[in-house]
DNA sequence: ACCTATTTATAAAA
DNA sequence: TTTTTATAAATAGGT
């Protein structure tokens, strides 16, 4: 910028690196912040420096705020993965596993905290991994699998009762065709018959 | 800058606002980059103009890894009443927050596990643990919450369903009565109304 | 942290 | 948006 051109590359000299990081990080954050006054833009900045401090901007509300945008905006476009196949364990058993490993992890931090962590030997540091691990994958899918039982049960039910209530609905028109004949009258013309297709999962 | 001096304040006209606003952002990101370039930094920047897209640069993995890390440090920080009062989310927004606790917590512990437990300072130890808490909080209450609104939804539709169900029953029944007639006959004698209650939860 | 010679960024116009 | 050009800002190197 001045009295000699730029490299884009890194820095080497510490001191200079140190000085250059001081003076374009309020710069940075300067523009971002005229920018978002002139134009009226919502601007989330955070700065790690090389040394892992960390410095930011959040024009609008908080950065947390911010975030939840971005995460709303950027929806659907993240890579998906591994919500699916699993072994299908009653309720019972998830829960009992469950609770195994919430007693092996409590164990474990307590063990970290209370104990200091220089004493745990690797071994079981290596078992409180893989339980974490488990854990994590169990949590995943168990009120998951329990609660998507419980929903195709009500589907299904579902699809019964609207099977029976077209049913029902041809039985009323058919016997009025035959008959020629209208016994009885109502201001609603058998309206409720509901569609489907409102949920996903 | 140039030209004239600027004004820190919203520029009312619209075509200069817009170009400016193009100008300006892309000095931004420039500049973003070179701070990271130049003093080994790494920078998260989420532009959202005042129309609503989205500018972002990430100098460093992505924008996940860069928000995962500044929620690791401003954890414990912030005021717990951020996180509480947002709007309601939908539930695939609840799942990706969740997926989002779940990636952190594993980050955690691929910290404590990779990098070596006697570099993991005790207030990250702290944070992590709280993090802990917090997740198993979550954990507890996301899904379960979200399946539960989906059942309750299906539950409703299913009454509605009942409703019509009994109802054209009903007029069936009426209507054979009045005219004293039977104008088609069937083996199954409407015996689909169904009998609720089989759920609990 | 403060200077200033220079480089960069950019406002206005096209 | 992008280019051009005159000018304001940012900043590298030195103190």
């Amino acid at each position: 910028m001045a009295r000699g051109r730029v490299q884009l590359k890194r820095i080497e000299n510490p001191v200079h690196r140190q000085v250059t990081f001081c003076k374009r990080r309020a710069g940075l954050l300067k523009k971002a912040k005229e920018l978002s006054v002139l134009c009226d833009a919502d601007i989330g900045l955070v700065i790690f420096s090389a040394h892992g401090k960390l410095y930011e901007l959040a024009t609008k509300g908080t950065m947390q705020g911010l975030i939840e945008r971005y995460m709303k905006f950027t929806r659907g476009t993240q890579p998906e993965g591994a919500t699916e196949a699993l072994p299908p364990l009653d309720a019972k058993e998830e829960t009992d596993v469950l609770k195994q490993e919430i007693e092996t992890l409590q164990k474990g931090i307590g063990y970290m905290f209370g104990g200091g962590i220089g004493t745990m030997p690797m071994d079981e540091l290596q078992v409180l991994e893989k339980n974490l691990e488990n854990w994590i994958y169990h949590i995943r899918s168990m009120k998951m699998n329990i609660m998507l039982q419980e929903i195709q049960a009500l589907r299904d039910k579902e699809g019964t009762l609207e099977a029976a209530n077209k049913y029902l609905h041809n039985k009323i028109m058919e016997s009025t065709a035959i008959a020629d004949f209208a016994p009885f009258t109502t201001d609603t013309m058998y309206p409720l018959i509901i569609q489907d297709g409102i949920f996903q999962l």
